[in-house]
DNA sequence: GTCTATAGTTCGATAGAC
DNA sequence: GTCTATCGAACTATAGAC
């Protein structure tokens, strides 16, 4: 078995896992555990460090948690962004909403664990936390709300919803995923169909 | 001003909350701030007693928020049965899931603190607590299972959705709500039906 | 950049008086 | 049924050595 993880020949310290490296373990740990349920002691072990040592990357534990929310607002949004861009110019309305919903759910259940994070713990975390996302948040929900304007004023939705009370509950069915998505049971890719399908043309038979 | 909490004429303690007593701040403070910070002496202080008299009612924290989940599961699952069972014998598919979805949305929205302290905080708990909810759960989760076959068998709905997934979307949109709902905005009755079109009919012009 | 050691706080829980 | 008093554990955060 090859060894996979190089030792640097220098004198450097062979375990230097940097501010992303925790970072990266925090988001894992608050999107598997909760946010009241990690301590920075459970974060330290999982990164192979002393508690103490987080406090040269981090000022507080609230500093961490708002950095993991932040970036899983941008790798979602950023998902979403690509997945509207790389579409040919006369796509239609209804590819339109396919691509983003698959977007949002594909960052959330298998590409992100900050985006899951997010999702998982923003109702946990103390309300000063909060309003830090918030302005990044609102970039994102701007972008949903631009693209299902658009939709409605090309005659595609109809006429009389709401686009933020349909934003939220879009965007709220999808999250609601996390807490019961089982790839065994079907991949993210098939699911995020299953949703265009409901939400585009309801359940029943026709 | 009238005094409108009248005092026992007896030598009976003026302050008896009880253990229903406990139990129904319990679930408002859990609702409202999330398992992880409210504390013993939050709920007693809410209360009005000392956080060591909660021991009286109750052999530990798990113990409360066991009681809690219970009560939420049941008090949404006794609306939605209450709502199926007044409708008359002839009523058609749509209108009893549209009764369906007003009953659990209500419960979690207007009437019990319990019921939306579950949603809130059943993703927070420790896993042992969530394993003495299952069973509850199980139960309200067949309820929906079996009006959704019926509906399915009456060839109302589609005959190729999956009614597991289709309930785990459905109850995870509605749940979804509790983080942004907000009466000032529209009534829950009215949330309750545009939900009902959105899954019914989809949201494209047609 | 990570360590040891520890201060200071808050928590769940128990013992025993009334 | 509620109180006072307290224990032991776990937490965030700081100080200072290497």
């Amino acid at each position: 078995m090859a060894d996979t993880t190089v030792s640097k020949v220098s004198d450097t310290p062979r375990t230097s896992v940097g501010r992303d490296g925790v970072l990266n373990v925090a988001a894992r740990l608050f999107r598997e555990q909760g946010y009241g349920a990690v301590s920075l002691r459970k974060i330290a072990e999982a990164a192979g460090i002393k508690a103490s040592s987080i406090y040269y990357h981090f000022g507080s534990k609230d500093e961490i948690v708002a950095a993991v929310l932040d970036a899983g607002i941008e790798a979602v949004h950023e998902s979403m962004r690509q997945a509207i861009a790389v579409l040919p110019t006369d796509t239609g309305a209804e590819a339109a909403l396919r691509a983003a919903i698959g977007a949002h759910l594909r960052a959330l259940l298998e590409v992100s664990d900050y985006s899951s994070a997010n999702v998982r713990i923003f109702g946990q975390v103390p309300q000063s936390v909060r309003d830090a996302n918030l302005p990044t948040r609102r970039a994102y929900e701007a972008e949903w709300d631009a693209l299902l304007s658009r939709l409605q004023k090309n005659g595609a939705l109809q006429r009389d919803v709401d686009i933020r009370r349909l934003r939220l509950m879009l965007i709220g069915a999808l999250n609601a995923t996390l807490e019961w998505f089982d790839p065994d049971r079907g991949s993210a890719e098939a699911l995020s169909r299953t949703y265009a399908d409901v939400f585009l043309n309801g359940i029943l038979e026709r």
